[in-house]
DNA sequence: TTAGAATTTCAGTAATTCCTGAAACTTCAG
DNA sequence: CTGAAGTTTCAGGAATTACTGAAATTCTAA
């Protein structure tokens, strides 16, 4: 391996970091070399900074392609492959958020939306069954949610978290005009189990906020 | 393992994803597990139920709360520990992100940091240096919002995922009235990259402003 | 169509992680 | 203090995952 120094720190932590999480050493590593590349890069070169075999590269590229992480180029009279990561770090942020999704989540929620049709087959399952109902509540709210915010401008997701905790000022001033019309409002159709005629105080959604020491 | 029915499932499902993600089997299982009881277990009860060796449950109960999900009892004329899970779903959910940050995000904070400090050493490391300092931003954005998201009740928080993507009309509702009143407004402490009151350029933002250091 | 460059697959090995039983340690009732 | 119940630690074997070189396959320029 013979990087430039801050390079290379930044592929190492990051090979570090891919064992934390999912993703393998070898991955994490090309991912990041990948990402402060100035240009694509083809597996040769891959394979030499990194001192990966030549076929460690070809799987990880192919993971990495299979998270829609990376760019497909080729370059005039050079038969071989080219790889780059997207320029904008927002779209390198959806993207992994959208695949995340997609292997981590979904699963869980088809799985419990199953069970959530089942007869119960006794007490303890009874009790089960209410507990997989706020979970997957909660998931799909945050699906529903994400999918949302996926749809926004990065300039406008900047704006809104820039804002913070300010939102809830908004929302309450909101709050205030619309249910003096009449009922409260109605958000994104999803079949969310708080019925929620109007917003309650704190113990209004389903899930009780007790804490047990 | 000698579970009813819909609890297997789960506790099955948790197992296999569990190790999708960084969490091994048995831990996953073991938070399943007491995810669903209807009351807190303790570590022979654990170890019956899903087949583990006492050894093996102790470690991953070890681990649960070194992640702060679970809540340790005691009964009266028993000297064993009893273990359960937070009632709330919501509170589970915000440990979960709260631990995830410590341990995923934080450290490549740091590192990111440091590296922004140094003197790139040629031109691959200065434009190396130019893409840590997107990434280093917009990490430093998401966690800056996630923290003011925690501070929010849970029925606050459920309100503004149900309006999902309606926030950005609010936003811009907002952005009339007090850009009208003034130039644009102020966010959590910094002004906002891109003044945009209409959409912005969708071409990479830069986000050269930050608060906190 | 074919030579040979580029890439992928695959079987075997290396490395890592998981899990267990035994032993050590801790706590507390008597 | 003692002993037994409860819990944790730990060494090592089992299981899983990562990585490699060689062989197979794909691709394209001529």
């Amino acid at each position: 391996m013979n990087l430039a120094p801050l390079t290379q720190r930044f592929v190492l932590h990051f090979g570090e970091m891919g064992s934390r999480w999912g993703i393998n050493r070898t991955v994490g590593q090309i991912y990041a070399l990948l990402y402060v590349s100035p240009r694509a890069l083809n597996a040769d070169d891959i394979g030499d900074a990194l001192s990966f075999s030549r076929s460690n590269v070809s799987m990880g590229l192919k993971e990495l392609q299979s998270w829609n992480l990376v760019r497909l180029q080729h370059l005039p009279g050079d038969r071989r492959e080219y790889f780059q990561a997207p320029e904008d770090v927002w779209a390198i942020f959806r993207t992994l958020a959208e695949e995340r999704r997609k292997r981590e989540i979904d699963p869980t929620l088809s799985m419990l939306r199953e069970a959530l049709m089942e007869q119960p087959s006794g007490e303890d399952d009874t009790h089960a069954q209410e507990r997989m109902k706020q979970m997957h509540d909660l998931i799909e709210l945050m699906t529903g949610w994400m999918a949302d915010v996926q749809k926004m401008d990065s300039a406008t997701l900047v704006s809104l978290m820039k804002m913070g905790a300010k939102v809830q000022k908004l929302l309450e001033a909101k709050d205030r005009v619309t249910s003096s019309v009449k009922a409260g409002f109605k958000g994104r159709a999803s079949p969310v189990a708080a019925p929620a005629p109007a917003l309650a105080p704190k113990a209004a959604v389903t899930f009780s906020d007790n804490e047990r020491s």
